[in-house]
DNA sequence: TAAATAGTTTAGTGATTTTGTCAAGTATTA
DNA sequence: TAATACTTGACAAAATCACTAAACTATTTA
């Protein structure tokens, strides 16, 4: 249940990719396509709404490609799926383009808005940097894995390098 | 985006009219279409998962109807969630019946566990009691509304009321 | 014991959304 | 000016959703 569209996945490992070139270097599609496991002309039409959304910028003609318009630090989750697949609606009825008749007297409306800006909230924090800073642990951890067995769990070291607040570490996880 | 479909959201509507009926007087189908605006139809099959998961129980002939199995503070609305849709699962790779085959390298794996279990607490910690009371409180406001501009923030008299944790009230909300 | 009440079970189906592909075109730069 | 890259819009297969239909089984009360 719950289930997030491919589009709106796919659109934050694009944006991923592109935050890697940071702040100079543009990142083409092809590459996305590669690195990540997605088609060209599926990206072409993420990458482009994102543009028009003013989060990313395209540079054409050869050692073009795509850019980042904010730091990496400066770019939530939540902003590129909201662009992607509109605001966090549980229900329709929180939908601002559908609405519900019942809402005054429906108890469950409550319950699905609070539900609804917790994840926001959530989304809201978590950054490109962050995911750049999780690429960086978890090429550690592919690099020391071998005489250890994977708990689920971060290692101490993580802990330590990602101190700051609004960071993907062990304790926002577990 | 991450929308929970009609089945799970009259799920818990139907649980809601059968928790009113808490502990002895069985509520039928018809019951409970009629008040929540859901056809007959759909929410026999919808009770009958519940019911078979264990939540209800059933009782046949007249004065028949549907009945909690345990109090309405014991039936979180998570619980009935994860009877009608499955477990929470943002993405495919993290669905245990679909798997993803990148999930050692993938850097949005542990972003979307985490959200996914963010979700899954906060939908464990609200249960049909906390409707029940949400009821309550709603039933206030409309009569206390007259002489009221509503502001979508619960007043101060539901705060006072709903002191426990887990309820859904004002602070939790906002 | 029969009629009324109420729940059970299994299929099927139209509408909508998702998840893309395809093709032709436009823009930029080495 | 060739190579490279982005743009746009149409289109369609596949999956999922949101139910409906119909025949059935079980229980209780008159």
């Amino acid at each position: 249940m719950l289930r997030l569209s491919t589009k709106g996945q796919y659109g934050v490992r694009a944006m991923f990719e592109i935050a890697k070139g940071y702040p100079s270097r543009p990142t083409t599609i092809k590459e996305i396509s590669e690195r990540q496991e997605v088609s060209v002309a599926y990206l072409e039409q993420i990458l482009n709404t994102l543009r028009r959304a003013g989060i990313i910028s395209s540079v054409k003609g050869p050692g073009g490609g795509y850019l980042l318009n904010r730091p990496p630090k400066e770019i939530s989750i939540g902003s590129i799926l909201k662009e992607l697949e509109g605001p966090v609606a549980i229900t329709s009825c929180l939908d601002p383009k559908e609405g519900c008749s019942r809402v005054d007297g429906c108890v469950t409306y409550l319950l699905w808005s609070s539900l609804g800006e917790k994840i926001e909230a959530f989304l809201n924090t978590i950054t490109l940097d962050d995911l750049l800073k999780e690429e960086a642990t978890l090429k550690q951890t592919r690099t020391a894995r071998s005489n250890k067995i994977r708990t689920g769990r971060k290692t101490t070291a993580v802990q330590t390098k990602n101190k700051g607040k609004g960071a993907l570490d062990a304790a926002e996880v577990r």
